[in-house]
DNA sequence: ATGCGTAAGTTTTTT
DNA sequence: ACTTACGCAT
């Protein structure tokens, strides 16, 4: 990770005195060895090489041997990372370490003993689509209309239930105050009898059926205890019920539990994180060691002083000083746009200026947002002007159809009993097995208590239009003979080529024969790939696990700091990067913060920690970002300035001309509370790289922003419907720009070039 | 059983 | 603006 090359000193050469490398609080915590240690670590404090310090530490001085060691990552990444640098320190191979994120690290231990909670270790992982589908079909069956009673709430409902480790039964005891609460009370009793069924879990049974499995097997727990004699737990701001239960019960006999974290970085409450976790620690385990780590290693002080002039107000916070020896660095600057393509351009417009006059690379910048769908505006913007870029999350790789469709026939030949994926391609492509078939299957299903994939063996004495029958039994057929070829030792990308051949799934995708259905084409292809990866280079490599292990990829694991492009990314999947240049994007009342939802309560506090984590992420620019027209759902919007740019200690933000900014409800607090150090020089200040070409709100708003605009004509285009043309004529300015273009197959169209999804063929 | 047109809902944040 | 979901015609 990039924060180790941040202190100088750092030399992975000399392996025996690398604890000299840390301050005085991070060495304190690194050496600590027997009983509970506390770390409370600032953004940018160094946190996780405190970890690795410590691991590295604990096998060097042989206090522990890998496999006794347990760190509990958010990511995997960050866990490979670690397992990295760890290697470097001690110049030896550390084998047997268990790190990784609580879901995948539980995943694993539920596959060795699956048997013992009732379950084979082929399991399924359903993710949220999965179960919000499976607890609609629910729904369906106890004759509730899912528009009315919506699949996600009861899922939500009891996914909060399950999280707080109530069963269905307590729920249906205790919980029942409402029409709502009843029915969520008789499908989550449902549901979980169902998962187990089709032996499959979802991501809160990795975190609970643990716990099951440790407390009603006391040697099971006794293994894991002395197997796990020391546990380290990261973003410990961020865990929930189960996964402090889990931890707690597997730390019990030996009570060598590290736990590192930062209040005022919860930002997961939505999913059941607990702030409570990490500040009750010391009533958990009196004799904890608690070491504060203050010296930020990452930001100027500008963006400290930044930060904390917004965490402040927030009153449910421990009281702590981030300090910095960095330089102070240029003042926050803040960006007011007319609307989100002139926020994206504007940005965009930043990112070519520094990179020319700071020399910055892509990799440098990253934009940041609070929602997933303010990334498009921006991707749009990016690639016109040819810059590459990275999206981190959105709708990832494995949530598109046709993956999902891909690994369902896979998970099948594995685990046939899993209904969600034998529904999803039962009939996909068509094979003549349509609804009315399906839904006599399942009523069968369900009366006999079997499972639909038994039922479709005995589907000759059942009342079944005949031709479906046939159909039924060649499908029957069709995946029995793949997981004989699975089974008799054929390579799982072989059996994957197999059976999208013998499916017609990619014979279907051919025949469509669009823009689309080629970009699917080419992700089953990517999924092969993948495939193929795993194959060469596991150990074992087996189907389910490979099935197992693709479910619980996070996000940010796919981010890749080298790659020489700029990132998009959600402030949540920033959380613990960091980059010379940040962009907060959107700040706006109720984007961000955002506002509660129908029947919800407000969580300022916990938006304005989610502002603060995105502060400081930057290590040297910051830009706030707001417009003020925005649409949604197809309709503009007029926004509101984030109440963010009001809080924030206007001593360290300008405008682009150099201003300073006008709060609202300004009360002249002055915030030089942090150390007394941070001087406030103005000459500091960013100059705008526009210039003249600042839009102004009433007229040529969008002067600036085909400056380089490819669409001139005579450029040969591309269209995802009409196919190849030429652009023979254009009108209009900014947003209402046209082009007439003529299309080899179509003729001649006009299209508005915002509309039109037109690319350049040069 | 399949395909097409209209209607409705959609966007927090994630394992 | 965009996707998904259901009703109706083939």
């Amino acid at each position: 990770m990039k924060q180790f090359t941040l202190q100088p000193d750092s030399n992975p050469q000399k392996p025996t005195n690398f604890l000299n490398q840390l301050n005085e609080q991070q060495k304190k915590a690194a050496s600590h060895v027997n009983g509970p240690l506390l770390i409370i670590a600032g953004a940018g404090s160094g946190k996780t090489r405190v970890l690795t310090y410590r691991i590295a530490h604990l096998l060097q001085k042989q206090y522990a041997l890998p496999q006794n060691i347990l760190a509990l990552t958010f990511t995997n990444k960050a866990a490979r990372e670690m397992q990295e640098r760890i290697q470097d320190l001690i110049g030896e191979k550390a084998g047997g370490l268990w790190m990784g994120t609580f879901h995948s690290i539980f995943s694993k231990i539920l596959r060795f003993e699956a048997d013992k909670i009732g379950y084979n270790s082929q399991y399924s992982i359903y993710d949220t689509t999965d179960a919000e589908n499976a607890i609609k079909l629910i729904l369906k069956e106890l004759n509730y209309d899912p528009r009315e009673i919506r699949p996600r709430t009861i899922q939500h409902k009891i996914s909060d239930a399950k999280n707080q480790l109530i069963s269905p039964e307590q729920y249906q005891h205790r919980f029942v105050q409402s029409t709502l609460d009843d029915i969520t009370a008789r499908v989550f009793q449902i549901y979980a009898k169902r998962l187990k069924q089709a032996n499959a879990m979802d991501f809160d049974d990795l975190l609970i059926k643990p716990i099951e499995l440790l407390e009603e097997h006391p040697d099971v727990l006794e293994k894991y205890q002395d197997r796990f004699r020391y546990i380290m737990i990261d973003e410990y701001q961020d865990t929930n019920h189960a996964q402090y239960k889990v931890t707690r019960l597997l730390a019990d006999k030996y009570q060598n539990i590290c736990v590192v974290g930062d209040d005022a970085q919860s930002i997961y409450s939505f999913r059941g994180a607990d702030i409570s976790n990490i500040l009750n620690f010391k009533n958990d385990y009196d004799d904890a060691l608690e070491v504060p780590l203050e010296q930020n290693y990452r930001s100027t002080k500008f963006i400290l002083q930044c930060a904390d002039s917004i965490i402040k107000k927030n009153e449910k916070q421990l009281d702590k000083t981030l300090w910095t020896d960095n330089e102070d660095g240029d003042t926050v600057t803040l960006l007011e746009n007319f609307d989100e393509r002139d926020e994206a351009n504007r940005i965009v417009n930043y990112i070519n200026d520094l990179k020319l006059r700071h020399g910055y690379q892509n990799n440098d910048f990253a934009i940041l947002y609070r929602t997933n769908y303010q990334s498009r505006i921006f991707e749009e913007s990016l690639r016109r002007r040819g810059i590459t870029y990275q999206l981190v999350g959105g709708l990832s790789f494995y949530q598109r159809k046709e993956i999902k469709d891909v690994l369902a026939y896979l998970t099948l030949l594995v685990n046939p009993e899993d209904e969600q994926a034998l529904l999803r391609i039962i009939n996909e492509p068509s094979r003549g097995i349509g609804n009315k078939t399906l839904n006599q299957l399942l009523k069968k299903a369900r009366a006999t208590g079997q499972s639909v994939w038994t039922i479709l063996h005995d589907v000759e004495s059942a009342d079944i239009y005949k031709p479906a029958k046939a159909k039924i039994a060649d499908f029957i057929h069709m995946i029995e003979s793949l997981k004989e070829m699975l089974e008799t030792g054929t390579p799982v990308l072989d059996v994957t080529k197999k059976m999208l051949e013998k499916s017609g799934y990619l014979k279907a995708l051919v025949e469509e024969n669009d823009a689309k259905a080629l970009t699917r084409r080419d992700n089953v292809l990517e999924l092969q790939n993948a495939i193929a990866y795993y194959q060469q280079n596991t150990k074992n490599p087996k189907l389910s696990n490979f099935l197992q292990e693709i479910n619980l990829i996070t996000d940010s694991d796919k981010y890749d700091e080298d790659k020489p492009a700029v990132t998009l990314m959600t402030v949540h999947a920033s959380k613990g990067l960091e980059f010379p240049v940040i962009f907060i994007v959107g700040l706006e009342e109720n984007l961000f913060p955002m506002g509660p939802r129908e029947g919800e309560e407000a969580n300022i506090e916990e938006e304005r920690r989610l502002f603060y984590v995105a502060i400081t992420r930057a290590e040297k620019q910051l830009f706030f970002s707001f417009s003020k027209l925005r649409y949604k759902y197809g309709e503009e919007q007029r926004q509101a300035r984030s109440r963010f740019l009001d809080e924030v200690d206007s001593g360290v933000v300008r405008t682009e001309t150099g201003a300073t900014i006008q709060q609202k409800n300004n009360h002249f607090e002055e915030s030089g509370g942090n150390d007394g150090s941070t001087t406030i020089e103005y000459e500091h200040n960013w100059k705008s790289p526009i210039h003249s070409k600042k839009p102004s709100e009433t007229s040529s708003t969008y002067e600036y922003e085909y400056d380089d605009d490819p669409f001139r004509t005579g450029a040969q285009v591309m269209h995802p419907k009409f196919g190849a043309g030429k652009i023979i004529q254009r009108s209009g300015s900014g947003k209402d720009t046209r082009v007439v273009v003529f299309f080899k197959n179509r003729g001649q169209k006009t299209l508005m070039l915002r509309a039109a999804k037109l690319k350049v063929l040069s």
